[in-house]
DNA sequence: TTGTACGCGTTATCAT
DNA sequence: ATGATAACGCGTACAA
């Protein structure tokens, strides 16, 4: 047995001479030993196992030029980050996609529009081989940046320079999102369904899509039924039971509310308790998000538009993965640009509405 | 201008000559520029401004042995990492420190006991220069392997198998934790300075020491009052419920809940309603975080300890930085290993207790 | 102050 | 199937 030498790591040039062999070949063991003879890939196995060999990352990534890491990119205010459970659970559906890719993720935080710079610093140095990047703003320095460099790039919520009809501007710009106007529009329904007939609306802020897509959805779904009445919220509770009051004090005949996201409803309902009102008696709620622990713990738990949030991430990861490695047929187009994802909603029963 | 080639991006080769000297010039340059003569500085920094030069981090990480990044290690069961802002937060803070140090972000979650493995080899791999763990358990096999490694790392929250001393097996241990035996004294004297005299506590999982010492801070407090009297949740809203089930049961004559957290209180919360319970009327109620934004948006918002999370996390990270740079003499004791830090809470007064 | 030259650990090309 | 050997892009003794 040698101990390997505190300090300095053995070297595959180590593991050769142990095994008695090249360093090339030593090298072809260490990337699947494909074409050596088995005694001498056992050799070289038993080699690596004694001499405790791992492989150096930035020398490998030096001439492969390939670092098996992806960057996710969170540019959200603080308050969204923090209060909605939303982002965990996007990050761990993309962990863990990414771990069966033997992939790492870099987290790049952005608080600042200034922290652009050091992101495309970043990105430019070949840190990583692909990016992650959550809801766009329409305005949003982050496309062209990764446009500019060239930087595999999959978008998780649909960003706000894109229409959402896959042509034109959207030409070639992946992303992941909920069927947002769709689960909005079946929320919508279930409460005409249920015989509601002065349907509010709670958006969110309307330059993420998110939200204008949910109003969209609301739009659709009332189009024939009554006349549209809605306020813009932040997501966030507080914003949601300022546009509670709001509404109500533009028509207190509402009998059912539509939210943009489950924080928002809570806000809702604690304005509509604190008016007198019972829910669902006098106004049927529906939230959006199921959102853990919100949605469930609320008082009445939320019926809610449930997204497989985790499901995305996942999706996200699986997407990018699949660009940098050239698309099922094994790369011989070279890299793919796959297209953009819609992934379904559910409406989830409880006994707000 | 010259237009750098799509495709190979230019090297620090490639700098130089464009400047006329020599690659060690262009490198001191890059590096700072100490000991290089102004014009020549200048000369330099033009050059890489016009290439669009950006280092090689792969290149420079082979010759200096440094990666520039940290990993950060999660490993907590789902249910937590979800419902709690804890980590988001704790996170944030860590990534704003780093991005201050110019240190990237490596996140590694952990889901199944065979993730060990794959961590030990990312980390005896060298893609990076420290580890951030948090509220590890008392089996925990992380450290075995950060130790056996010689990874500098700093946990978050008092590992389980320390004493909280500091001395004997804690020693050269680095954590950064709250005050979590002292918040809670304060809080449950508190209680007592209200009058009340039946306090009981909702405790979390006790092989999390954050429970088992605020366990510890409750009995403190508690000792020459009266008995003590307390059940074991899980952090969760629906652990919390059980639990204080579970001591009404006990004792239906309580006056006042000390719980372990503020998800916990939540639950407790909606249990002590449906039994006809006013709060803080009949029973007052105090929970531990100051969790966005469950205890303000609670009904009634919750009377809490505050911990600074963010600057936990950012702590974190400074110390960890302090380990990598050689502490504050500039590095001449090699790698210097700082003591754990104990940070202050806060108890912040609402309508609950 | 500046330049020369070597080495970091790996993969890939080309002989053999 | 295997082995020399040339990159990969950079930092840094050491020399000048």
């Amino acid at each position: 047995m040698t101990e390997p030498r505190p300090g300095s790591r053995p070297t595959l040039e180590a593991v050769a001479e142990h095994a008695g062999v090249s360093r090339a070949t030593a090298s072809r063991v260490v990337n699947g030993g494909d074409g050596v003879r088995a005694h001498l890939v056992d050799r070289v196995r038993t080699a690596i196992r004694e001499l405790g060999y791992v492989p150096n990352p930035a020398a490998r990534t030096l001439v492969t030029r390939r670092t098996g890491a992806v960057a996710v990119i969170i540019a959200e205010p603080e308050v969204r980050i923090f209060s909605d459970p939303f982002f965990s659970r996007q990050v761990r559906g993309i962990a863990k996609e990414l771990t069966a890719h033997d992939t790492q993720l870099v987290l790049l935080l952005v608080e600042h529009r200034g922290d652009y710079d050091r992101i495309e610093r970043y990105l430019a140095g070949g840190h990583v081989d692909g990016a992650l990047a959550f809801s766009l703003h329409t305005d949003d320095p982050l496309p062209a940046i990764t446009r500019r460099i060239g930087m595999p790039t999959v978008y998780g919520g649909r960003p706000g320079w894109t229409t959402g009809t896959g042509k034109g501007e959207d030409e070639g710009v992946v992303y992941v999102d909920a069927d947002n106007r769709g689960g909005a529009r079946e929320a919508v329904r279930y409460l005409l369904a249920q015989g509601r007939r002065r349907i509010a609306h709670i958006a969110g802020p309307l330059d993420q899509t998110s939200a204008a897509d949910r109003l969209s959805g609301y739009r659709d779904a009332l189009a024939a039924a009554g006349p549209e009445l809605f306020a813009e919220g932040d997501f966030t509770p507080a914003g949601g039971a300022r546009a509670m009051a709001e509404l109500l004090d533009r028509d207190a005949g509402i009998d059912a509310v539509f939210a943009g996201n489950d924080l928002m409803a809570t806000g809702a309902l604690r304005v509509l308790r604190e008016s007198g009102r019972t829910v669902p008696g006098d106004v049927a709620l529906v939230g959006f998000d199921d959102a853990e622990p919100v949605a469930e713990s609320a008082d009445p738990p939320l019926t809610t538009v449930r997204q497989d949030i985790e499901g995305m991430g996942r999706l996200m990861a699986r997407l990018l993965m699949r660009s940098l490695n050239g698309g099922p047929d094994g790369g011989r187009h070279g890299r793919t640009t796959p297209d953009p994802v819609i992934t379904a909603t559910a409406l989830v029963r409880r006994a707000s509405a």
